[in-house]
DNA sequence: TCGCCCCGT
DNA sequence: GGACGGGGCGA
């Protein structure tokens, strides 16, 4: 396999004082030379040495969303209630040293003019999820859909101001944003001078990069941070890494860009009064200080637009970006430069580092008994290999600061999955419990998706799944496959959801169940119709086609290579627009204002689909400017490459589990 | 596909 | 811990 991304062997990475505390092979990637080639390529991917990656995630989201509902002032402490536990906490309640471990009573006691609020509910025969005084979980189920509505009215919002960059939502509350592409951009057009390449050569490195100026554009990761510790396995945090449950202190007022660290070109005191010799910036440092502007804009056009503060981290690639936007929270971005990538990242608990949080980190720390990054690094990839097998290269690279791993847009902010679940406080036993309960999943599953589909009609959750817990039991599922229906009701759901449960449960009346989950899955826009979201740009004539579960849906049958909507039943069909599928255009009739679009290009068929982007994102803009008042309108988004993914750490692997032995593994028990 | 498992907020 | 959501793997 391929590690290295830079051409010419770099240089080596600079060094404080000549010390040898660095194994020079460990963290050579961050410093490639940087030629023309590099930065004048637009399909360099993931090994773009320009590569500039954040991560951007709302502070106490559903705290904020309350706040906004409510219009409270910003400086009300506030929690957000699920039954007795808090879900949420704010900052300004973080002030009163209450956390989300606390329940109800205790957060009080620390604050007694806290305001509290509890989750919007569903409650027995009322058809909409509310706000109520007499919530009991008994009879209530909760609702998050206010959170995702919002969620999705932010995610839209990043997507229009920042133009030409991919979004992955990550949660919720988090997105990861790739700038490289605007950023590539904007330094060609402020440094026209580079799209010159010299007789030399693309090869060529670039000049010397301009001065930047760190200023307002966020926290800097110090280079040289200035531990008292220098290194301690356990506790070797490089700063003050802010925990989301750390209650005290700590509150920057609103807008207080907290002071650069260093701005000094090569040189900087620490303070034990040590020269420490500093790395000169480069053209990544560069495209890293305009991905902040861009950053800092988005997120402040969020905070005023939306009222939702956020906190971002920009560095070269996501779990990076992930690290480095906890740095410092509350309205705050930092940024992560690669010459500050060895020091913050060795003395760090590799434990919180994405996908290290669980159990293949757990087994890491076992197996080598260690807990720090930089314990790790002495651990060849041979040795690793043999008990970690394939995620060992994944590991062994995030130690040294690479990630592969691509920000992909999802095609769209509509999820795959829809899932209403609902723990028992006390197990049912009977039949009807049962039914009842189903009932009241089903009627939101099918509130929210009827609701999905009024921004995309056709919508499909391919499959039923039906997860329920009984006693002691690991839980258990069923599922089936759910048919396409225009009309998707709760009867329906529940219907399906009933025998589920049969085969499930069964009807032994005394079997106590203590959590039940209903669950759309494989939700997709149903081919053949319109295609209003992530569809229309699929030429027609090469949508793939669907292995032959074709049994689910009701009345059709299957022409083998027309590519014609033969997937839905004559009535389905009605309101649905026609196209044509064999001239290479593109056509989109936006569902919301019936305007249409078409591009007939001579161009090829990426060059259409292009320019359809363009058009239907203008469109949504025009859209999103419209509703931004009070309803949510998740954009579509283009996919636009299919590229080979990197190899993501696995959780289940032969060796692996050898290795973790039974130890970590009995948590989710059942042999 | 199905059922299960693991990751995350 | 509860209510979600995403993804992978073996059969």
């Amino acid at each position: 396999m391929m590690t290295s991304n830079s051409p010419t062997k770099s240089k080596l990475v600079w060094k404080g004082k000549g010390k040898a505390t660095e194994p020079p092979q460990d963290y050579d990637d961050l410093n490639p030379v940087i030629t023309y080639r590099h930065l004048l390529s637009n399909n360099l991917g993931v090994r773009d040495p320009l590569r500039v990656i954040a991560l951007c995630d709302s502070d106490a989201f559903y705290a904020a969303c309350e706040m906004n509902r409510l219009g409270v002032d910003p400086e009300t402490p506030l929690v957000v209630l699920q039954w007795d536990s808090l879900i949420a906490v704010n900052y300004p309640a973080r002030k009163y040293g209450i956390s989300r471990m606390d329940k109800k009573k205790e957060a009080l006691k620390r604050c007694p003019h806290l305001k509290v609020v509890h989750v919007a509910t569903y409650k027995e025969g009322e058809p909409e999820p509310g706000y109520w005084d007499d919530v009991d979980t008994n009879t209530h189920k909760v609702s998050l859909d206010y959170y995702r509505r919002e969620s999705l009215k932010i995610a839209a919002m990043f997507k229009e101001q920042l133009p030409g960059c991919e979004l992955e939502k990550a949660s919720i509350d988090e997105a990861f944003i790739d700038f490289t592409k605007p950023v590539r951009e904007i330094m060609l057009q402020r440094y026209p001078h580079l799209a010159q390449v010299p007789p030399e050569g693309a090869d060529t490195p670039l000049p010397p990069p301009p001065p930047i100026m760190w200023e307002g554009l966020g926290n800097l990761i110090p280079v040289n941070p200035s531990p008292t510790v220098d290194q301690k396995p356990g506790d070797g945090q490089p700063v003050a890494h802010e925990s989301a449950e750390s209650a005290q202190n700590g509150i920057e007022p609103e807008q207080k860009q907290v002071e650069v660290t260093e701005n000094k070109e090569h040189q900087s005191t620490d303070p034990r009064g040590k020269d420490v010799e500093e790395p000169p910036h480069t053209w990544h440092d560069v495209a890293l200080s305009i991905a902040a502007e861009l950053m800092g804009k988005a997120r402040e056009e969020v905070r005023v637009k939306l009222g939702y503060s956020t906190s971002a981290g920009i560095a070269r690639n996501k779990f990076l970006a992930k690290l480095t936007a906890s740095y410092k929270k509350l309205n705050n971005q930092s940024i992560l430069r690669n010459s500050a990538i060895p020091k913050y990242l060795r003395p760090m608990q590799f434990q919180k580092i994405r996908f290290l949080g669980g159990k293949l980190g757990d087994a890491l720390a076992k197996e080598y008994d260690v807990s720090t990054v930089g314990d790790l690094l002495t651990i060849s990839l041979d040795e690793m290999q043999d008990k970690f097998g394939e995620s060992s290269l994944w590991i062994y690279e995030v130690l040294r600061g690479i990630d592969r791993t691509e920000v992909k847009d999802k095609g769209s902010t509509l999820n795959k999955s829809m899932l209403a679940s609902k723990n028992l406080p006390k197990p049912i036993t009977k039949a009807s419990e049962g039914q009842h309960w189903i009932r009241v999943l089903a009627a939101e599953l099918a509130l929210r998706l009827n609701d999905a589909r009024k921004i995309s009609p056709n919508l499909w959750p391919k499959t039923l799944v039906l997860h329920a817990r009984k006693g002691y039991e690991a839980g258990r599922s069923k599922q089936s496959p759910f048919p396409f229906h225009r009309e998707v009701t709760v009867d329906v759901i529940a219907a399906a959801g009933d025998k589920l449960w049969k085969e499930l449960v069964g009807n032994s009346s005394n079997l106590k169940v203590s959590s039940v989950q209903l669950a759309f899955t494989g939700i997709d826009v149903a081919e053949g119709g319109q295609r209003s979201i992530e569809g229309f740009l699929k030429p027609i004539s090469s949508t793939k086609k669907r292995p032959r579960d074709s049994a689910a849906i009701t009345d059709v049958q299957d022409e083998e290579e027309l590519p014609q909507p033969a997937r839905l039943s004559a009535s389905d069909v009605d309101n649905l627009n026609d196209e044509s599928p064999h001239v290479p255009s593109a056509s989109y009739t936006c569902v919301r204002c019936g305007k249409a679009f078409q591009v007939t290009g001579a161009n090829q068929s990426s060059s259409i689909d292009e320019q359809m982007s363009r058009l239907k994102m203008e469109h949504d803009d025009f859209h999103f400017a419209q509703d931004l008042a009070d309803e949510s309108t998740p954009r579509s988004v283009i996919t636009v490459t299919e590229k080979k993914t990197e190899k993501k750490p696995s959780s289940s692997n032969k060796k692996r589990k050898t290795a973790a032995g039974p130890s970590g593994i009995e948590k989710f028990f059942r042999k």
